[in-house]
DNA sequence: TGGGTGCGTTTTGTATATTAAACATCCTGG
DNA sequence: CCAGGATGTTTAATATACAAAACGCACCCA
């Protein structure tokens, strides 16, 4: 059961491996010829072929400048966008998260716990000449960043306890939890203190303070952070002036979410 | 040859209609059921069951709050995404259109001609109250708006003539071309003036200034344009202020892309 | 020139994906 | 309380998607 059996009996192979093929090209730099495709998924090349075949009648890939290679088409955008727009959530913060921005000039970022990953769903990049890689879109393994932390506070003691087994522990800076135990104190931590401030935590000179975004059942659905490089941040503003407008932006996502407490 | 026939021979029909479950999904606005799937495919149930099951276990969709129902799951977020990061065109207008939009204090946006439709690769909304319905992802048809024109000159006119072939004409504004001809006469006035000013073209109280973006072929393959409510427009600095700033940051990213005019 | 290699494509027997039909539940209204 | 219809699921006969092998072509190096 830990292995996903692809010979399920009611498995559709060959749109697992459509979907595969877009993924391969979406993660690649290059475009790739038909037996690249071929060979990234250990398949054989006519197999290859007809997937490739279908997706570019269907408009989902087309060929690149160069003839026999292929790129993502922009029909998968569309998808995507798709996506996002069906998560309420977005769509709330995304005017709440640019007023943030605005009145700080920091970038301003929600992101949810997705799978283990935190799931960046709203950016707002700062005016000045700095831009962050955090993006919408983006993906980041939630045990290592404050937001993370912040994020996993919305899970009980137990499945905490099995996403903690499931990771490979990566150190990425001194402040990187490498154990279920120093995570778990991390996350209550956060939750206690109903904020994080991050210095530079998960990557040297990179700074963000979270703030958890609760449902009308109270229980942290999403996170809304400012982050920049240390150079853009006045630390001693964050007490007086960065943490209480995130706040007051946290909690009016989370009163449109119908979170009732304050 | 013309009619895409669905039974070629290499056409892999399970990957087609996973495909379509997935475009379905993104189109509906409430989460669907199996049977609702199937219905909307013209499908077996039995079918659509084994296309759930498939696209679920990949994580494509997900089952909403109220049992079996479906949404999209995350995982289709980073083929968009990918897809977008594959642009070189828009990491390189992102932080251009991000100046240009502090300096105006209105939308920015990027857009390309993707098959017969604006396709917006980059918005960055104006800092203030209004926000723009224009985001990254929305497809507008091209022959209806002032953007469309931009962009529909970086194609041949006999190219020109095909499109508007296959256009259903359809009134938006008292300035939307109902024929070729017209089509025409607004493409060839903006190749010639090098920009276009609209006031209410596409939308009664929506206005725009665009200016194309060119490659290093000197072709035009991207359009940037300005845009807001008329209220949040000051018609009197187009000639003074609006329209050099734009024009500045179009030639800025034609001169990254490699266009050596000026 | 000529054998070798890698490519995209086509063919074809066979393994298997598909779907009609049957099944088991769950509602819903009379 | 039961008939009728809708649902998700399973099965089994059949249609068909699949991959090994062959093909034609371009390229490369001896």
């Amino acid at each position: 059961m830990t292995k996903a059996s692809n010979h399920d009996v009611y498995f559709v192979p060959g749109l697992h491996r459509g979907l595969r093929v877009l993924e391969i090209l979406g993660a690649s730099e290059a475009p790739m010829s038909l037996s690249d495709i071929a060979r990234a998924m250990e398949l054989s090349r006519s197999s290859a072929f007809r997937l490739v075949y279908t997706l570019r009648q269907m408009g989902f890939i087309r060929e690149a400048e160069q003839a026999n290679t292929f790129t993502l088409g922009a029909r998968v955008l569309n998808l995507g966008f798709a996506y996002l727009n069906q998560q309420p959530i977005a769509d709330i913060a995304r005017p709440i998260l640019a007023q943030l921005r605005d009145e700080t000039g920091v970038s301003t970022h929600l992101s949810v716990l997705e799978g283990d990953d935190v799931l960046y769903l709203v950016s707002h990049q700062a005016r000045s000449g700095y831009v962050s890689n955090m993006r919408t879109g983006t993906r980041t393994q939630a045990y290592a960043s404050a937001i993370g932390w912040c994020l996993l506070g919305g899970i009980t003691e137990p499945e905490l306890q099995e996403f903690a087994d499931r990771q490979t522990w990566q150190r990425f800076t001194e402040h990187t939890p490498m154990d279920a135990a120093s995570l778990l104190a991390r996350v209550l931590e956060v939750r206690t203190a109903g904020f994080v401030v991050s210095r530079g935590f998960r990557e040297p000179g990179g700074s963000s303070v979270a703030v958890p975004v609760r449902d009308n059942t109270g229980s942290v659905v999403a996170c809304v952070n400012l982050s920049g490089p240390d150079s853009g941040f006045d630390f001693d503003q964050i007490d007086s002036f960065y943490l209480p407008k995130i706040q007051e932006a946290a909690l009016q996502i989370s009163r449109a979410l119908g979170y009732p407490g304050s």
